[in-house]
DNA sequence: AATGTCATTCAAAGCGCTTTGAAAGCCTTT
DNA sequence: AAAGGCTTTCAAAGCGCTTTGAATGACATT
């Protein structure tokens, strides 16, 4: 079933099928109320591509998945967050698309997306430290939000972020309080721009109390479940192992627990631990105490607050970039404590 | 740029650019070339929809995810599955669209994007028993392949499955062997399918070894780490409790690790745990002796291998549909060890 | 009665591609 | 020299929709 075949059962031209059925005001009320019974009554709905093509817009918001950074859809994260914003596109009657490209690929998927007219829009994920996308989506003049930001990236542009900086600023002076002096920072992929945030916060606050950062207690890597056990239990076997460690990520904090466990040492006792919690469905901080102190920031409200945000960048792409800097909670929870009186 | 800037650029038609481009072969190899050199030099690609509109193919899978499973694309297990399926939509020239539905608006849904052209098929996860989707996509001839199988679904239909009665059944006998006859099982959501098959293979061993099924002992929701630790903890306390358990993923045994070390006591000695093992990419199974023991079948994998059993079926509709059962294996790790002497 | 206005409706062009059916040009065959 | 067969190219139709510009008819105004 299609327009023509519509207008023909109906009598009518596709012309004013089409304008009863989109809502436009110089129809006749009593021919639009027909057009819409007989519609619903064919079952008849516009065929995606040909509005498309016809309009211009696809109705469908991009993502970019390099290859190497595949591993971006793999981590728990991703999933939170694209389903806060798949939340909105489905209200919005928006579609989301994920188009998988070979690595260093990346500029030339923006390009084809942009020309193939694929999508009207895209998000920008995992932002690293000066980068190239946000140079190359404002020269394509492609919509786009970013989710973080790029240190060095120039232009300015439209981003929602946490304020990593100061919430691991604060995590720190929180473990200083309790008076630990040797605390471990168990970061991500520093290449990463938030990583880079996040180290920064955590030297200042070392910095303002005097205390010497030790390069080897400041790990960088993928946030996996093994990658904090690794380094949790390499430190641990130190001559001065920290008596406090900074996670980036509810999963790697699993994994430092693991390590400390294993070492036979106490949470929260022998050792405390912050992490970072993106309040991930699946693995929530805990029921009413959370298991770890924590920065928390959720990711999937981040999901929903940048596609409404890139939403209204594609109705109207001449608005100036919005930016919006999320403070994350501190909340306490068992896995910190007083440091140890040595004995 | 599009098809007939660059035909008129040539001095050609836009039919034999077309055609040059596509790799027909009545083409003049010198005039393939000089068109290709044109296509590449101005930078020219066809528009997606257009294309799609000409031959009615979009090039995009579909994945519908209603808005009440929307877990299902925040379960860290959902992101693996995905990632691998996108590779080989990646090497295909396929992209990935994922379609929000808001709840019962399934079938509509399916309906939709069958008539709207969107997508040329769709991949169906996470089924129940007896699950609908699969006779709507049926009736409406959209090719499609499931993630598992639907009991009583009735059609015949391609499916990719591990197989999780024997699996369960293995890691229910492992543990008997032990010695264990308190087994609890912690399952996910049992109008899931595969936590029937589950719950199946695990009474089966039960039953074959004599030793009556506990009702306190059986467990069933969604897979989160929390759900693990309160379940565990719950049955810990129980005046009988289990001296073993058999968790349904990396996430909820992680859980259940926790709770055990949190009442005190020790896994592998006083309790033993098996859990199935999905190889997620952020929750690695440990690094060369398995955290747990586990039955074990890469998610990865058996994206992958949907996918393109999805792609063949689209090539071709007429093929009988596939069926693949996959085998976990059962590997042994530091979780399991002998039934503890009651003393 | 002639003119102007408004509310409705329509025919046709256009979005950018693929594909059908025909034409043109050049060889080979008779 | 005419006919037939290849190879290569092309014009035009068609995919299903939106949208422009025009037409129609009813009604109010002069």
């Amino acid at each position: 079933m299609n327009l023509k075949q519509l207008s023909e059962i109906l009598g009518l031209s596709q012309t004013t099928v089409s304008r009863a059925l989109n809502g436009y005001p110089e129809v006749n009320a009593e021919t639009r109320e027909r057009v819409e019974a007989a519609a619903r009554k064919h079952n008849y709905s516009p065929n995606r591509r040909a509005t498309s093509l016809a309009t211009g817009r696809s109705m469908t918001i991009g993502h970019v998945i390099p290859a190497s950074t595949q591993h971006e859809m793999v981590n728990p994260i991703f999933g939170d967050f694209v389903a806060g914003a798949a939340g909105v596109y489905g209200e919005e009657g928006y579609d989301m698309l994920f188009s998988h490209v070979t690595d260093g690929d990346e500029e030339r998927a923006y390009t084809d997306l942009k020309r193939k007219g694929t999508v009207d829009g895209v998000i920008v994920q995992g932002p690293k430290v000066n980068d190239a996308r946000i140079e190359v989506l404002t020269r394509l003049g492609l919509p786009f939000v970013v989710h973080g930001r790029s240190s060095g990236a120039g232009q300015d542009y439209s981003w929602v972020d946490v304020n990593n900086r100061r919430s691991f600023k604060r995590a720190t002076e929180f473990l200083l309080d309790l008076g630990h002096r040797r605390i471990a920072l168990i970061n991500g992929l520093e290449d990463m721009d938030f990583a880079q945030r996040r180290r920064a916060g955590y030297l200042e606050a070392l910095a303002e109390r005097g205390v010497t950062p030790d390069q080897a207690l400041m790990r960088s890597a993928e946030m996996t479940e093994v990658y904090g056990h690794h380094e949790t239990r390499d430190m641990l076997a130190l001559s001065d192992p920290p008596t406090a460690i900074l996670a980036a990520s509810m999963i790697s904090a699993i994994g430092v627990r693991r390590a400390i466990e294993e070492a036979g040492l106490t949470i929260g006792k022998d050792v405390s631990v912050i992490t970072h919690d993106d309040e991930l469905s699946y693995l929530r901080n805990g029921q009413d105490v959370p298991i770890f102190t924590a920065t928390r920031s959720s990711v999937h409200q981040a999901g929903r607050v940048l596609a409404e945000m890139l939403l209204r960048r594609i109705e109207d792409p001449s608005v100036v970039p919005e930016q919006i800097l999320l403070e994350a909670e501190l909340v306490v929870g068992r896995s910190t404590g007083p440091v140890p009186t040595g004995d």
